[in-house]
DNA sequence: TTCCTTTCTATCATAATTTATCATAAATTT
DNA sequence: AAATTTATGATAAATTATGATAGAAAGGAA
């Protein structure tokens, strides 16, 4: 039904930021291109959705919540980040104590994230309402000063504060990381804050998009030691891999 | 029966969500495609049904579809809120170091707030997202387990976090007003913060629209001469008024 | 720049769905 | 039982949705 169709389209991207006409297609794969074409373009009168080449966008785009600069895009790049937070989304189980960052790629698996029973702790803003919306899932921010340009909280505070609060699971990601440099931010609050979660949390998984590789940022809050689980995309280098394999790393 | 199988389809959609016509016509093989379709029609005349082309969907199934994507519950007194957000915003100075709530009141006072140098501490999830486009405004945001109605924070730890954090307005809005219950709201955290609000402060200045006055919710968390300025609107009564003068408060 | 590739638009033909109309059957009234 | 209303089913006409295709436009690379 087209309604239906039009209806889930206009979800998925307020969902996802967003789509190309591929991806799109993957979803529906009952219907032409065309007719999806047709269908954003409905969209998009509608005020629903902005159409761009390759595809189409949310309105209200993710960069602007997340506070990052907001650029209007003219083409569509399928986002690594997406995918990696779809695989990070898939490592939650029921009843978990997760600690979840404040970046894009952990807003992205804020917003795929399963509606199961959890407790999840962040210091992000932008992520913390996103995870209002799941009933089961259970928010907790840490408080501070915000930062403005991320909308994040990170203070002095968070030892104290995570003297009494426990979990088992920390997913984070890093701004930059090298083999010699480790995962490194720009951040020293964050580093900080950083260094606590991943000393507190029995497993951390790390999500690392492959455009962060051979980047050096000012503050290291961890070597590839530190991690259990490394979470990329298809683009990261074989031999990279396998130097987190012999590390007894899952990376996936 | 043809009034009996008009109610079944009814409760179908209800169930169901949508329905294709040919579903329908699974469900009701007796009678022809036709009659379904016409019973659709009449059920769509009573505002039951909305039909799509294909087939038909429930009115709700449609609203939640084609709603808002988040908590837009919709505010009354909107325009009083506004005018008391307004006078409130006038009352903030240069340098001035601020406690503001997590209410829809206080929303309005972020969006109205002049962009001076000032540090505003909140509970609220919005309010503090709303701040942070302020270039000089330093928003502290109080950490906890969040309350997804309204996205606000507020727990037994806040007492401890304000032990080193000194602000000397607090700018905070009642859920409810009567001169024998004082201000009183609706979640035991809330008002447990009230408090410790209230006395970390050296002013306390009470929004309170006119709608408010007369109800009693569970917790009070002041009374009426614990404050210094009552904010509020047009058609706050005037005896009221004169008693809150008689304690020596300022009302605007 | 120029060429090449990808994506978009426009148009058409076809398929699916809805509406309109009419005849018949069933129910209701007189 | 006859007359009248109401409900139903069948069909054709109109509308809408879809898919295919060719040419236009846009972006990227040499």
């Amino acid at each position: 039904m087209k309604r239906e169709r039009i209806t889930q389209i206009a979800e998925l991207l307020d969902k996802r930021g967003k789509l190309s006409l591929k991806q799109l297609g993957e979803y529906f794969p009952k219907v032409s291109l065309m007719t999806l074409r047709r269908d954003l373009f409905l969209l998009e009168e509608q005020g629903r959705i902005i159409r761009v080449r390759g595809g189409a966008m949310s309105v209200k785009d993710v960069q602007k919540t997340s506070g990052e600069p907001y650029v209007k895009k003219t083409t569509i790049h399928t986002d690594e980040k997406i995918e990696i937070a779809q695989k990070a989304a898939g490592l939650i189980d029921e009843g978990a104590s997760i600690f979840i960052d404040a970046g894009t790629t952990a807003l992205y698996l804020a917003k795929e994230m399963p509606d199961i029973s959890c407790n999840v702790f962040t210091n992000g803003l932008a992520v913390a309402t996103e995870l209002c919306k799941k009933k089961n899932v259970l928010v907790n921010l840490l408080g501070g000063p915000l930062i403005k340009d991320n909308l994040s909280t990170a203070s002095s505070f968070s030892s104290i504060y995570f003297a009494d609060t426990n979990f088992e699971l920390a997913i984070i990601s890093a701004a930059a990381f090298t083999p010699e440099n480790g995962f490194s931010c720009g951040s020293q609050m964050e580093a900080d804050l950083f260094k606590v979660i991943c000393k507190k949390a029995k497993f951390t998984y790390m999500m690392l998009d492959s455009s962060k590789i051979g980047k050096i940022k000012p503050y290291t809050f961890a070597r590839a030691e530190d991690i259990n689980v490394l979470i990329t995309d298809e683009a990261f280098p074989e031999g990279l891999k396998e130097s987190f394999k012999a590390l007894n790393i899952v990376v996936m």
